[in-house]
DNA sequence: ATTGCTTCACGTTCTTGCGCGTTGTGGTCT
DNA sequence: AGACCACAACGCGCAAGAACGTGAAGCAAT
């Protein structure tokens, strides 16, 4: 048994069960315990389980109740959320912007986060009243309907009052040089005003995103500190993002 | 079984029963009391639940039953939305509050209402957005959880620029001489500063709230334009109401 | 010989149940 | 009604045992 090929089990194992636990494990397996553990160790540093005494469990219940409940693999926009949601960490201040992969984001955060959130979408802050240790800031202003969210003039001066450690950000294309872009121009310049209120921007990219280009420019490549995708790791796109200086999540 | 992952069972049980006691946690899981104490000890300190005498209760039972709460009186909030609705006409400007009541009363604006909505409530702006002809204002700021709303001073500056025809303002109590009450004094702050923004306020209170009173006061009824409720013609309440000069509109 | 993976040994950390003194609750007595 | 008391629940400290991480040693393949 491939050592590779013992972890992709362990995953298996996990979506299947809901839980691992490292003793039952080395018996099964016939292996000692010290190597599941370092097995385990190995895959809650890569963000694919969460590592608890006596074992594993998946990465936030609400993911795992997802993949067990449908038998199938996460859909895109989820398995991107649920890498996003582990850059939040206890004591942070996060931007998060609007759209599905944003609300998708929200449910993958764990229940008992203690970060506050700032979002000038509507539909995010209402979801994140679920979370009760998550301090919520919303930005108001005109909403516009096509992406739910609050732009123009009074939501970008309400953002400047902002200070945060990073923003995840939606974008409908990344490419080499056109950059982040999206379908509106105030919502781009309001993408652009809240990418200026934190320290790094991470751009949320489904696959299907990676080198499109849609008519507006949010940011060029080089203001990203990295990008959350599902891209396959052989693509070549990736390669062109790590050029700019990009850092590749996935 | 996993610790962390009891801990996950305690919430699960938690939000399916309503309550947890620690006696009975330890006879069902085989441990002794003193774990199943310190699990809750632990999850109170997270925020998740609050520990009580013999056991836990959901963090806030506001929180808790939000979602079920809109069961309960749900064809008794229609009612009022469903009147309260017909005060929005085409081409006025209008402030909604948060809460149940005022959600039933998007779901029941005609779909083709062509009018300007201004509210500081999350979950009512996204209700709003499957309205394509209503435009809508959000006012942001520190969402506040037990009602789901943005309260605190940066909301009730954001809320300084508007100016509305009507405000149709939730509150608990509808009291002849405590006046619109609430459970909250930032709440009824923030409350306060939307009536002052519009020329018109009207009350949306089912007839549970009618006679009732809560800890603080947002407006006397002085101010009060119109009280929009569901209860009987008769009931002596509304005779104490429209001696106030208070309209009720049923 | 080197490399990669595993196992073993050992000191450390975590969880758990028990004893103890304290605090909160409900009922009883004056 | 207020004082009192019995009992359950509580928090804390402690000790036993399980789980842990680390570094050294073993082992197979190259």
């Amino acid at each position: 048994m491939l050592g590779a090929q013992r972890q992709d089990l362990l995953l298996a194992r996990l979506r299947a069960d809901g839980r691992l636990v490292a003793k039952e494990l080395a018996a099964e397996l016939g292996l000692s315990e010290d190597s599941i553990r370092r097995d385990l160790r190995e895959l809650a540093a890569a963000g694919l389980l969460q590592r608890v005494y006596g074992g594993a469990l998946p990465v936030s219940p609400a993911v795992a109740d997802l993949s067990v409940r449908g038998g199938l693999a996460l859909d895109s926009k989820q398995r991107v959320a649920a890498r996003a949601a582990q850059l939040l960490t206890d004591g942070c201040t996060a931007i998060v912007d609007g759209g599905t992969t944003a609300l998708a984001l929200v449910r993958a955060l764990p229940q008992d986060l203690r970060a506050t959130v700032v979002t000038h979408s509507p539909t995010v802050a209402a979801a994140l009243v679920e979370h009760p240790t998550v301090e919520i800031h919303l930005i108001g202003g005109r909403v516009f309907k096509h992406s739910a969210v609050a732009c123009g003039a009074a939501a970008v001066e309400a953002a400047a009052v902002v200070n945060a450690d990073l923003f995840l950000l939606g974008v409908t294309g990344v490419h080499a040089t056109a950059g982040l872009t999206t379908g509106d121009a105030d919502e781009a310049a309001m993408k652009r005003a809240l990418a200026r209120r934190a320290a790094d921007t991470y751009v949320l990219a489904s696959a299907e995103k990676i080198g499109a280009a849609s008519p507006f420019t949010v940011l060029p490549l080089e203001e990203v500190a990295g990008v959350v995708t599902d891209v396959a790791e052989d693509d070549p796109a990736l390669r062109a993002l790590r050029e700019r200086g990009v850092a590749v999540l996935r």
